[in-house]
DNA sequence: CTCGATATATATCAATTCGATATAGAATTT
DNA sequence: AAATTCTATATCGAATTGATATATATCGAG
């Protein structure tokens, strides 16, 4: 499932510019994929030359031309094969968890303000799935954001409760202020 | 925070061979990053050329020899300084809720497979990582691994509690079936 | 006891993805 | 009036992925 096949899937919502797909990307799509600008320009030109999909350039005022992708017949066939496929396992990158592996080397303000951070980032993002949860239209969009809501709600509140483990455990501030 | 600076992170726990490392992004780090071999070899070329690692051959009888690689102290330091910096965002990538998105295309069956996979993928989850949580050494350890069941363990439940709501939104079996 | 699978161990390589940068006017905020 | 953000496309070097190659040991199943 790479991210050419991913632009596809995006299509079978409706029509989109290279930019709307990216917005996807950061919305309904952000729990279980990103992709940048890098990867959808090269993967939109790649499809266009498949003939998975057509596009047509839509004229706009003293502004590049809006490129208005629409997936053809093949194209769909094609994402429904791909997405019957045995998904590949989870992954997960995490700078933040990543520092805090390392917080016995750090001075105890720094895993603090880490930790902080990854609350503040989880909030946020509940808040922003929250937002449309409620009126979002489809079964599965509810489900997904019901999940993602859930289980940034479990990983705050288990920081909040446990958080002094490692707060405790690290180096002694003078030790390490640079 | 790059695949380099990750490999230098391990090695702070004790001297390592690739292999060894790769078990490290497995095991403790699973949680947080991942890399592979193709990452990993040519990141410790790159940290010896840099003297940020010093690495020794231990001749093995019938066997590749083993490399061993040691931190040094100008190792450590790069180290200390990259993880004082403030945490690029978390990223999520799961084939498996990116096919539930498109659930709607796709047959009953193969959402349920979906789901079920994916509860048993997060339960193995929890119990490599149960396995370990409590003779684990570290504070830091022991919170991450907390972390990680209570996380999984959310998944699981709201995904039991609420998967009727994509099994039953999909495409009647006849229509999709291949 | 042998066959296949898994583990130890390193390494490379093409394809893909990331992240930064460039361009440029509109709209909004300070 | 200035600064920032938004719309909109695109490229490019660097990093990463995922597959493959090589070679031996070990372990369980039939």
């Amino acid at each position: 499932m790479d991210v050419r096949t991913l632009c596809l899937g995006i299509l079978t919502f409706g029509d989109s510019s290279g930019y709307e797909i990216k917005k996807a990307f950061e919305g309904r799509l952000s729990l279980a994929y990103d992709a940048g600008f890098g990867s959808i320009y090269p993967a939109l030109n790649k499809l266009t030359k498949e003939e998975f999909v057509s596009c047509r350039a839509e004229a706009q005022s003293k502004r590049p031309d809006k490129k208005v992708y629409s997936i053809t017949k093949t194209g769909r066939a094609f994402f429904i094969e791909q997405i019957k496929k045995t998904p590949a396992a989870d992954k997960y990158r995490s700078e933040a968890l990543t520092t805090l592996m390392f917080s016995h080397m750090l001075p105890a303000s720094n895993i603090t303000s880490v930790v902080d951070e990854l609350i503040k980032s989880y909030d946020q993002n509940i808040k922003s799935l929250a937002e449309g949860c409620d009126m979002k239209q489809s079964q599965s969009e509810k489900f997904l954001c019901g999940f993602g809501v859930t289980v940034r709600q479990a990983a705050i509140d288990y920081m909040q409760e446990n958080r002094h483990l490692i707060e405790t455990e690290t180096l002694p501030e003078q030790r390490t202020a640079s």
